[in-house]
DNA sequence: CGGTTAACTAACATGTTAGTTAGTATGTAC
DNA sequence: GTACATACTAACTAACATGTTAGTTAACCG
């Protein structure tokens, strides 16, 4: 049997606490606060369970941690985006490509918005963050239906919600969905996302859009 | 202090059993198989938690009935649709119908599939419901390219998922979006969900078809 | 080097959860 | 009414989860 020496790894704080942060959002995105398990964290983090309290209070402090790291993240990302510009269809265009763009990265936020409404009754997360994904939509649907461009049935508020079921399932579904490309490990991957992206956007342009010139 | 008499509640079995069934699906679908609470699960069937384990083996026992029950009752429901019947654009508008009707009272089947997919790997659950829900759509999809009454641009897997997203999201995340309804209670109360139903198929049929006359 | 601080670990204490068991109450058949 | 089967309960056990603590090791600085 060869020799093994046992190096024991570097320490470093800082890189421990992300890595503690990562795993956690990644097992509340699995099983939301309160069915986590710390100790698959841990493992997850290549540490014990002891430097998850070393670091962070509790389990619902680490929580409330990880859900504000990802609001500040989504917060930036349609920061300062004009819902009056170019036309109503390009600014939804736009809009969306940056939401779903973000959302290859930022992939576990909108399962623990989704387990934090269903299993906390949205104690922890702040109103703000969905309000600013649905309102520029919104506003964008309500701007192209006075221009004429979108067709007046259209329901901003419902159809706001339809788009961004169309934007997210994808992404939500991901284990779900896998076994119908063939069982590909990851559908987030580059190539097959961008196809999604596209897809969506298109569906969702001709849904809304008025087919008679204006 | 008023004397109050103490009834004991009449005995029957099969609303025992029937109690506890719909309190499980309940709890699983917002917590999934792992974090679900068999403690909530007797509140909510109003029994003991050693009920669940006089009528059904384990929680993993009892998980299982609720899914095949679950599936079954699916699987009724859209059971001999012929996916040629009428134009592509009336068959897709029937069946997402049928689909989506029959959701708001299977409402927990989504958000069980979704945590059976994230959370087990899809362990317990048989391909064969999801398929069931996208073949067809699918299918009608690839019907309205040939025939040209639907976008020849359009993926069939991409966009049977994203019209399946505009379709379910609606219900499963009625937690998170009551407050976009000034809170309503429940969305899925009929008069709300109809509007859903006929904004995501409106969405859906002008994403799908093409502007032009064929 | 030697001493101090901070990162980390192992073992423990405490609380929670699934599952068991021994016994009680209720409806029913004779 | 009495005997019996079955629906049900209270009180338990074993396993597991979170959180704590006392001690160990690595890095850094004089």
């Amino acid at each position: 049997m060869a020799k093994t020496k046992i190096v024991s790894k570097q320490r470093d704080a800082e890189l421990t606490k992300k890595l503690i942060l990562d795993a956690a959002e990644c097992e509340f995105a699995r099983r939301g606060l309160l069915g986590a398990r710390t100790e698959d964290m841990a493992i997850a983090a290549d540490c014990t369970r002891a430097m998850i309290h070393y670091y962070f209070d509790s389990k619902e402090t680490l929580y409330q941690l990880v859900l504000e790291r990802m609001f500040s993240e989504q917060a930036k990302v349609a920061q300062g985006f004009d819902i009056n510009q170019a036309t109503p269809p390009e600014a939804l265009e736009r809009f969306l490509r940056i939401i779903m763009t973000d959302l290859r990265e930022n992939r576990n936020l909108p399962l623990i918005m989704l387990f934090e409404g269903i299993q906390n009754e949205g104690k922890y997360y702040k109103q703000i963050v969905i309000s600013a994904i649905y309102e520029p939509i919104q506003a964008i649907l309500e701007r192209g239906k006075k221009e004429g461009v979108f067709r007046s049935e259209i329901n901003s508020l419902h159809t706001s919600i339809n788009i961004m079921g169309a934007c997210l399932f994808y992404t939500m579904s991901r284990n779900n969905l896998a076994h119908m490309f063939d069982g590909t490990p990851d559908i987030l991957n580059k190539d097959l996302y961008d196809v999604h992206v596209d897809q969506a956007i298109q569906l969702i342009l001709a849904g809304v859009s008025n087919s008679l010139p204006s």
